[in-house]
DNA sequence: GTCTATAGATGGATAGAC
DNA sequence: GTCTATCCATCTATAGAC
């Protein structure tokens, strides 16, 4: 949710007009795919009027690509704080563990089911697949903030070729953007309820031995 | 590409148009997506009239699932084969690497750049994220296949709690539907050109190796 | 800034000629 | 069975009143 100033000005209603199309088009993407969402399903969801779209983000695309890039930007930066604070710890050379969990810790505890950015995080996801051929383009190549993990991994890897530290770390992408409700309702089926998603902590330390043991192959 | 027959009859004029609309129609599904194809881009890349898809196949979702049905279908075949396969080759109890290579093995292969198939394990990884409730609905219950999979895994690792085989085929799930061409691009950034995609056979190995490794953990 | 009304384009589906 | 022409629904974007 964003943050939205509470007072009798223009300007709040402004804040608060666009907020609520930010926030209603964000989940109403998330939950049911860019293409399946119309600009009259997010202004009747957030109560303004069909034109609040155009007039704020100047159209569909650009309201889609500027919550890409706000979520983005946020779950890179949290990733570099805690990349920085494991480098912090290990006299800059944490272990693998250490840098997997960084890169594995945030989306999973946004996708926790009390959190509010559990939808963004359903977003950021759908957009890997379904996004417009901009956000493509900038997913292939804005590649700068897996670069520092890559980085730390081929420095905790010393044995391993770097292409192989690369391929590794892919296949861990993998695990994370399979990540998706889809997904878990599947392996609820498949576990006939035996795989329960909402404790995020024992998630994450399974993902954690799963791949902290392939990178020691 | 379907077999069709070769005479001069009616039959084969609509066998050929149908075959013509079903692998123009996969093809241009994989490469652009399914909401960004139309029926009109299909039937003109098929070279056919635009009331094909709907006397063939009675609608554009009812085509999308009978491409999906079929495609998978062939999947599931393949990787029964070899589960089936390894299953002989071991008593009964194949080790976790053999149950791990009839899972990774056939879409592995079938993306192979030289694979006729190359463009129907994309349409097949597409579908899981973009396709319609009834796609999805067929992933989520229809799990029959994955269960020998899951059982397989669990002979295989007396020592590990049931789920966590769950969870950790789940993370094998995930290596394989991350193998995208998107992805692989961002790879091929991010390694600036050390890794490369048409190698499958090494990919196998690099994926079975840190999949095996992940399992022991 | 907000809202209504509508332009302008596109898409799925179908009727009817051949 | 094939094809053309067309219907009708839906969507994005915008003009213009207030």
């Amino acid at each position: 949710m964003d943050t939205v100033k509470v007072d009798d000005t223009g300007e709040a209603h402004e804040a608060a007009t666009k907020a609520a199309v930010f926030c209603a088009a964000e989940r109403l993407f998330a939950l049911h795919g860019f293409q399946n969402v119309s600009v009259r399903d997010i202004t009747a969801d957030a109560g303004v009027n069909l034109a609040s779209v155009n007039y704020h983000f100047g159209s569909k695309d650009a309201l889609l690509f500027e919550i890409f890039r706000r979520r983005t930007a946020e779950l890179n930066r949290e990733r570099a704080r805690m990349l920085h604070e494991a480098n912090d710890r290990n006299a800059g050379k944490p272990p693998v563990r250490e840098i997997l969990e960084a890169l594995f810790a945030p989306p999973l505890k946004w996708a926790s089911p009390d959190n509010d950015r559990r939808i963004s995080v359903q977003f950021i996801i759908r957009s890997r697949s379904e996004g417009t051929a901009e956000m493509r383009e900038a997913l292939t190549n804005d590649v700068s903030h897996l670069a520092r993990f890559s980085d730390a991994l081929i420095a905790a890897c010393p044995d391993l070729p770097r292409e192989t530290v690369y391929w590794r770390l892919h296949f861990c992408l993998g695990m994370v953007h399979n990540n998706r409700f889809a997904e878990f309702d599947r392996l609820h089926v498949l576990s006939d309820g035996a795989t329960r998603e909402g404790d995020v902590d024992a998630l994450l330390k399974r993902m954690l031995d799963f791949a902290e043991a392939g990178f020691q192959a």
